[in-house]
DNA sequence: ATTTGTTAGTTATTCTTCCTAACAAAATCT
DNA sequence: AGATTTTGTTAGGAAGAATAACTAACAAAT
């Protein structure tokens, strides 16, 4: 039972609040507190009375049981004490997740993305307002990914080719007014898988290749998103893989071989220039991966011209920028037998290559960065830059 | 006159000695500190007072004349209170400039490098006990650019093909122990480069690209150097224009192409080729881009083939990391007509092109970042963590 | 020559934030 | 039962920096 009233929190706040964070779901005495950040037991105390006061935390009795001394109290994180959304809407479908406070989904819907943006944002709205009532107040935040460049000075979504009409959508300002949360972030899609990927290995560096429709790249360094110059970086899709000369080759970029569109016409023509085949006329591109894997030389033709675009590319990547991990994601890059291929190529072309893996989020990526973006933002402005509660 | 005793420095020392470092050479008023800073004037004062005692600023009497108001006491940096040396160590030629604790370099000198790595550092420290008789002492360091990769682990230096001898010399307490320093720091030629482009252009973030005997690159994301995941980052010089595939064309670097020797041998096959020329037989590389401008054949078809195979290397680093400025160095990138013409070509392959320019530090900028390295250093060592002076 | 206004710098006091030291509480070990 | 061990509380500071009110030194207006 405390009933004395110490010094209201303090600074030292923030360190007590990711200590307390991370020692989730076991919860953390206050003397293992006082260990871990260096600051002194009264402090500590008087610290995460402040927190239950504000009902950022309680108190929970499970203290190990047989051990020497006196039995500590435990204190965990309320993880209802905010919400956060993570979006992501794709081309054809938008993944919807709701999370707590410490980051843990409890709530996800999957559905069909509306026609153009404004239909998308809308649905976003309806199907967040079903899912978590009370977005309203200050403890909650919404992060969402969309299909295209994100320009933060002018609040606009450009280039947005596969869902259009967002230029005059102002989609900060409509997430606020329809759900109430001041707190609007949004981001590239493959920006944001990056930050989930990140995530997925303990926060080192990663480079998130994502290919589907398009080709996209996002990197994080030092645990943050990596914009560029001019905000233009991770334009992987557009890199030459025969640059536009004189001499005659026809040039190519690549996403001309690698992209959804581009590997099923690649296999039309390995079928016109000779290549035999069991597949049926239009198989869709694991169907040609797979039988790649079964010896059909058209098949086994487009999996080596494919994977030694990106090959090259990831060669670039690596050379350049040295990324520790490439991890591939989206409805292609999700491909084992692909970046198997892409793998062995890539030891070949660099002398020191990265770790290459495939995505184990299952085309969630993108959601989980989006929510993993927003329990960052609220864990930190949940306290104030003094370590208050705000 | 001042002449009471206030508390000691404190934490916002930091601040107050940045503060008076950039207002140099024209000093500051402690007034004019407390508004920077945020801090009060009490405090301030409290601190510039220590500094001065620690002897590490002066008080000058050249304040505003006629300006309303009690006249302010101006303070300034004591540059004399640390000095710093930074090297540049390359195949032919060794700069070791001297620099105060501003950064002002105050000596200056260029020799040639000594045959091996043993001899070359014997050679740098010979030099600088003449340019710096007294180096020991607590303030002081010292920074090496090496033409190779430095393995800050193991602290060797490797990979450095043009100066043999590296392989068993612990470089950094080589200099410890003939200069007195304690603090030296070691890192690749290219990245130190960086460093001085990028404080050439404010601190913003540059790649930096020289072109010599070999082609390396260095980037500064944030006002820090980018060595990526293993170290590795900045390989541009291996990056494949064509690379190693089944269809018969011969593979190719970057290197291959644009390097020194490269474009001579370049050179040779335009003319066995039967482009015209009105060189003589073996011309060096400035003399071939400036035929290029004169309308000769060979060297037009030099030219264009060396500035085509730069133009898609910065292609893929400005779609890849889009830094916003590149900046070219080295004997053959300091040359302005290979890089009007790689600027041309960069428009055509990249829609956001970076800022491209040629370096204006003369040959000097690994020197530069050499000094700009050991000065930021010493900077910030010369106060301890709590603002304290040291 | 005097008054007024402005800026610089000092002093004393107070506030914030954290620590140390000592002790009380609650368990296990012997 | 008493020793030991660990947790948590209380009391008393100490260090850093802010506030407020002062003095100091000048320019411009009267």
């Amino acid at each position: 039972m405390i009933d004395y009233h110490p010094d209201s929190s303090t600074p030292s706040g923030w360190k007590i609040f990711e200590a307390v964070m991370v020692s989730m779901p076991n919860g953390v005495s206050r003397a293992s507190l006082a260990r871990q950040t260096g600051l002194s037991k009264p402090t500590v105390s008087a610290v995460v009375y402040n927190f239950e006061q504000a009902g950022l935390v309680r108190q929970v009795n499970d203290g190990p049981e047989g051990a020497v001394g006196r039995p500590p109290a435990m204190y965990e994180i309320i993880p209802e004490a905010g919400y956060v959304v993570g979006v992501d809407i794709g081309a054809t479908k938008t993944i919807v997740g709701v999370a707590d406070l410490l980051g843990r989904i409890v709530a996800e819907e999957k559905f069909p993305t509306g026609r153009n943006a404004s239909l998308a944002i809308e649905g976003v709205v309806a199907r967040v307002s079903m899912m978590m009532p009370d977005l309203r107040g200050d403890t909650s935040a919404i992060c969402v990914g969309v299909p295209g460049v994100y320009q933060a000075g002018s609040n606009r979504v450009e280039e947005a080719p596969n869902l259009p009409g967002f230029d005059d959508i102002d989609i900060s300002a409509f997430f606020t007014k329809h759900l109430g949360t001041p707190h609007v972030y949004i981001d590239n899609d493959v920006n944001l898988a990056a930050v989930a990927e990140s995530d997925a290995i303990d926060g080192e560096d990663v480079a998130a290749i994502s290919i589907g429709t398009g080709i996209g790249l996002g990197m994080t360094i030092g645990g943050n998103l990596y914009r560029g110059g001019s905000g233009a970086a991770g334009e992987i899709g557009s890199v030459w893989l025969i640059p536009p000369t004189e001499n005659g080759l026809p040039p190519r970029r690549l996403e001309d071989i690698a992209a959804a569109g581009s590997i099923k016409n690649l296999f039309q023509s390995a079928i016109i220039a000779g290549y035999k085949t069991i597949l049926n006329e239009k198989p869709d591109v694991p169907e040609i991966f797979e039988a790649a894997m079964r010896e059909d030389e058209a098949a086994q033709y487009v999996l080596r011209q494919v994977a030694n675009a990106l090959a090259v590319a990831v060669s670039h990547l690596s050379l350049i920028a040295d990324p520790g991990h490439v991890v591939f994601g989206g409805g292609i890059g999700q491909n084992e037998i692909l970046v198997n291929e892409i793998r062995q190529q890539v030891d070949h072309l660099v002398p020191y290559p990265p770790r290459i893996s495939v995505s184990n989020l299952g085309g969630r990526s993108t959601m989980l960065g989006a929510v993993s973006t927003a329990t960052r933002f609220l864990q930190k402005w949940i306290l104030t830059p003094d370590g208050k509660v705000r």
